[in-house]
DNA sequence: CTGAAAGCGCTTACAG
DNA sequence: CTGAAAGCGCTTACAG
């Protein structure tokens, strides 16, 4: 399989007509006979020609703005998926492709929608967000949409909104997966404490319901709760204290969202670390230290650094090469991570260099 | 952050010189002045200069062949890893990489030098092999290497050779991972049968070290056994069900290497799938179904796409961007595959076009 | 050792 | 609607 490459110049020849033209068809050009172009199109797809995207950018000259709008907890999350947008914006480089990376404060949504408009003055060509308030979000999304300009969430959806796709996890999957841990390592049998937190955002619903679907395959475990911690963290560790108090007998906890070293601190404090088995979601040095002192049994992670680095070469790919359609939804893995494999998933950008 | 980047022709024009001078100072072309150079390279460096592969790739015409030898079984994994290196091959199309793949039987691994003389005849720039027999290629590794061309091992080593690299997991890790899982589900206690397989492999024994190393952690967990087991499968079924009639107490079985599905199978048919944990290495379709029966409870897999992946773009940054010095071992992740979080690990491909 | 020129594959004003 | 020309950032014979 020698390397040979069909050019706009090959195809030119063969029709006897300008390299121009050529050009011309193949990017939808208005100033073109349409026989002619269909003409070209065909002994375009025959001679399997492939557009060489590096000199096109070259010879384009646009330089395109990606914007990014995340929030700024957890710290450690975004770190990775900001170093996979770190990334592709690399690999994105000859391409002409810059990245604007705004953070928002988690206590207020609103300044997201500022954000965005803040990202649009600038010029940004394709914006990818996720949303701290999802129904807060619909309004501009649908505005920026209308604008022309693609806009995708990530991590977190907005899905009653027009946002072109979203690049995130499946979070009834992902409850799912931690009634499967916690069931297996309770060998089916035993009490779980279900934790969630006041406000009733609709992904951890979904973390719940899906816990529920597939615990309910362990008819002899039993799920107290759900208790509900503040999302700021405040008083999370005495509320644990007292589950723990009034459960002698608990042998599990699902913490289906944020906190989960606090959880486990409390936990570890009270000596029964032993006998009762943690599950919950994402990374921190905090939570893998407790991993690693067999406090949190297992963590369901969900590839933030391939978050980050999908949606800015999706957004690039869709606004730079037209590549259409959308999947709309982009499911990230749901990684199961325990004390012996937990530093490959803490440590994303060491190969950087080498790839 | 706006979009900039300083051409060669900056450079040039602020040390009033020539492109072509600065080109070959950025090169290491010998045909410069030494003081020249030396003032280019810093004035780059201030600059903040960074080629335009794109460019370059398009005016050096230099096409690269990157040859990638693989044996046969099993199946699965190698076309999970082969669309990885595909998936590198169309990133690279632009820059006039081009594959050359060999796939060479199980039981003949010796075909593998072969199969190496043939590509560098071909005229192969690098080339990717995974040792079916890691000691038999030594020899043949090291020669390739003195030829000055770069070869590098995927999914199993040849640590004794001059290989420049490899991409591939910890096996010790892997072994320790399975006792992990094993033990967690065990809930620290029971009899669990350890499945090798006659031949010594390195591979296969690091994973049964580093099995022992985090089982010996659970001190009541006893571990029978190694059960050795023919590569090729003969009397597999048999053999388990020989075993699992002598032990009529048994609570998981950890397969380290190969023919999974047939032990499954075995402990399937003798109806005591609830009583027995499994957990064995790498997916196939039929090893999913087994998970999703609950015969398996889960899998260890290494990032095969991965593996192809990174292999071909290490190879490429290599050769033609000189990206050095290496890091020799390249780990890819131990994945903790349970049945809810099997069918991301299924199908790396399917997001292909997007990206 | 260095400069001027040609050319990689592509697109887009500019004439016609 | 089409062709000829210029030019993106880069490298490399070719003269000198």
């Amino acid at each position: 399989m020698k390397y040979s490459s069909v050019t706009t110049d090959d195809i030119a020849k063969v029709l006897k007509i300008s390299r121009g033209t050529v050009s011309r068809a193949l990017n939808g050009n208005k100033n073109i006979n349409e026989v002619t172009k269909q003409k070209i199109l065909m002994i375009a797809e025959e001679m399997g020609y492939k557009p060489n995207e590096a000199a096109r950018s070259l010879v384009m000259k646009k330089n395109y703005m990606i914007g990014i709008v995340v929030f700024s907890e957890p710290q450690y999350f975004w770190k990775q998926l900001k170093q996979g947008i770190a990334r592709a914006e690399k690999e994105l480089f000859d391409y002409r492709v810059t990245i604007e990376y705004i953070e928002t404060d988690i206590r207020k949504p609103e300044t997201q929608i500022e954000a965005i408009q803040e990202l649009i003055a600038k010029g940004a060509d394709a914006i990818a967000i996720s949303p701290n308030d999802p129904e807060k979000m619909v309004g501009i999304i649908d505005e920026v949409t209308k604008k022309g300009i693609p806009i995708l969430t990530v991590s977190s959806d907005v899905p009653n909104s027009t946002r072109t796709s979203f690049v995130g996890i499946n979070e009834t999957k992902a409850g799912g997966l931690a009634a499967e841990l916690l069931g297996k390592m309770l060998n089916g049998k035993g009490k779980i404490a279900l934790i969630t937190f006041a406000s009733s955002i609709l992904s951890i619903q979904q973390r719940i319901t899906g816990f529920r679907g597939v615990i309910g395959n362990y008819p002899d475990i039993e799920v107290l709760g759900p208790y509900k911690l503040s999302r700021t963290g405040e008083f999370v560790y005495d509320y644990i204290m007292k589950i723990l108090e009034e459960e002698p007998y608990l042998d599990g906890i699902y913490v289906s969202y944020g906190k989960l070293e606090l959880v486990a601190k409390a936990v570890k404090d009270s000596g029964r670390s032993d006998k009762i088995r943690i599950v919950g979601y994402d990374l921190s040095e905090e939570i893998a230290s407790l991993i690693k002192e067999n406090v949190i049994d297992a963590v369901i992670c969900q590839e933030p650094f391939n978050q980050g680095y999908y949606s800015v070469k999706i957004l690039y790919n869709y606004i730079a090469l037209n590549r259409k359609p959308f999947l709309g939804i982009i499911n990230t893995k749901l990684e199961a991570v325990f004390k012996e494999n937990l530093n490959y998933y803490m440590h994303q950008e060491i190969y950087d260099n080498l790839l």
